[in-house]
DNA sequence: TCTGGGGTCCTAGGACCC
DNA sequence: TCTGGGGTCCTAGGACCC
């Protein structure tokens, strides 16, 4: 707790989908939802056009769709994700050296090691400031908390949504959270909500009131004793910069589920490599294998081994998930598949040889977009990862990057039927004009994804990173529907 | 066509060791 | 041959977060 307002929260407004938008000038002010698109998706992020329409993170698209027929659905796309992100934090850098990133979208600053003043004057002069150069550099709109704590920075932030910015001044917090309902505090789910009603609970008021002895009981040592000590203000937790991964995992929901136990092996195979390739490119290595299964009726399960030494081989990996997989009952039907690997540690000095072998293999192959393309969506599903020896058929995935010899740069609006329909359009660009060709038109190519600033001219090489430039005032907002 | 994917932290029980 | 009290590691599951 301190007595300054020098923790600062950034949170993007509606990220993925600002960003959407940002990139595809005709999907401003409308409706614009990204996450998995197939018949099991969830939404990841929702524009607040489509918040106003009821549809919002973690609800199932085919959900939204019903809510919003007319918005946007777009697969993610991390690379330009990521792009912006770096651009975001290396703002938040400039304010101070502590940076806490908690996701590509939002992270904590501590003013106070950054060298500026405490006092809420200065505090609020340094948040206002960073608002600017977010939106000069990225053209996106991020709000900003500021308080004595990492707790309260956040509810801050939360309060000053969208595009914005709030102050909790310290020693207005327990006036401020008392009334405010449980599950604003972090660590209040669902399922301790409930917990907390049932004891007659409500509000942050409330959890103060019974106590910590009462929470102890009630939640156990360690949730307890820290939702109490929110519950009063009392927050001391450090911003601490990034830390290490503890583990690295991947998993796939298949469109249908899987019956066949030969194909659920072979995903279990493919399921590992995958871990391992991400595994090793964080240059780390594990020893605990975990697999996970999610069944016909969702009910999960995870079996786990632990090998005498780190690992960082596929074939050690996938031998693990192996096993594991003999003591797991399929009947019925499986959901989800996933293998992890925890227990990390750095290279030991015999993984070296064989990390630079496997480095070389990686870059050989990582030419294909078309690869990373099928990779990003996680579409596995019914239909599966095209069996080997098959050629490919090319799949477009809405709001991927494409790019034509005669119209430029634009974007996948659908395709189905043998067709692709595009839109030709860039982040500095007017709306652009739809276009429709065969799916295996060799004039069309897969593209990365263009920088939001910087990048308005006429060049069509894409930048490293957008840098801090104003770019041209964007207009015609309001343009036609897609 | 209810319920993604990538993580973190905590709890609890059993094995094993001293 | 009737039973104790740790500590650490491993496994499994659950809650939570973005």
């Amino acid at each position: 707790m301190r007595d300054a307002p020098t923790i600062l929260h950034l949170d993007m407004d509606a990220f993925f989908a600002a960003a959407e938008q940002a990139a595809k000038p005709s999907l401003r002010g409308k409706p614009v939802v990204v996450g998995g698109l197939g018949p099991r998706g969830v939404v990841s992020t929702a524009s607040y056009e489509a918040r106003g329409f009821g549809v919002h993170s973690a609800m199932s698209t085919a959900q939204a769709r019903r809510l919003c027929p007319n918005a946007a659905y777009l697969t993610p796309r991390f690379s330009l994700y990521r792009q912006v992100s770096d651009a975001v934090m290396e703002l938040l850098h400039a304010l101070s050296p502590l940076v806490e990133p908690l996701s590509l979208d939002e992270a904590f600053v501590d003013l106070e090691a950054g060298g500026i003043e405490a006092g809420e004057e200065a505090a609020r002069r340094a948040g206002e400031k960073l608002r600017r150069d977010i939106r000069a550099a990225t053209t996106l709109t991020g709000s900003v908390g500021l308080a004595g704590s990492k707790m309260l920075a956040k509810i801050a932030s939360e309060q000053a949504k969208p595009d914005g910015l709030a102050v909790i001044r310290p020693g207005t917090e327990r006036r401020l959270l008392g009334p405010m309902p449980a599950r604003i505090l972090p660590g209040v789910g669902p399922a301790t909500a409930e917990h907390l009603r049932r004891a007659g609970i409500h509000t942050v008021a409330e959890i103060a009131e019974a106590g910590e002895g009462e929470l102890v009981r009630l939640l156990g040592k360690a949730h307890g004793t820290s939702l109490h000590a929110m519950s009063t203000g009392h927050d001391d937790r450090p911003v601490v910069a990034e830390r290490d991964a503890k583990s690295v995992s991947v998993e796939d929901t298949f469109d249908v589920d899987l019956h066949d136990r030969v194909r659920v092996r072979a995903e279990v195979g493919r399921l590992a490599d995958r871990c391992v390739k991400r595994l090793r490119s964080a240059g780390r290595s594990g020893r605990t294998v975990v697999l996970k299964v999610r069944r016909y009726d969702f009910s999960t399960l995870t079996r786990s081994e632990t090998l005498r030494g780190p690992t960082d081989e596929p074939a050690v990996v996938r031998e693990a998930a192996d096993r594991l997989l003999d003591g797991v009952d399929t009947t019925g039907g499986i959901r989800l598949l996933g293998v992890g690997v925890s227990g990390l540690a750095d290279f030991t000095q015999e993984d070296l040889f064989a990390q630079a072998a496997s480095e070389n293999a990686e870059r050989a192959e990582s030419g294909s977009l078309e690869a990373e393309a099928l990779d990003v969506a996680g579409v596995t599903g019914s239909q599966g990862a095209p069996a080997a020896g098959r050629p490919a058929v090319r799949r477009w995935l809405p709001g991927h990057d494409v790019r034509h010899p005669e119209h430029g740069a634009g974007w996948v609006q659908g395709s189905g039927v043998g067709k692709v329909t595009v839109r030709f359009e860039r982040p500095g660009s007017a709306p652009g004009r739809v276009r429709t060709f065969p799916v295996d038109d060799p004039d069309l190519q897969p593209s990365e994804p263009l920088p939001l600033t910087g990048g308005a001219g006429q060049s069509p090489a894409p930048a490293i990173r957008p840098k801090s430039s104003p770019g041209a005032e964007r207009s015609g907002a309001a343009a036609s529907r897609p």
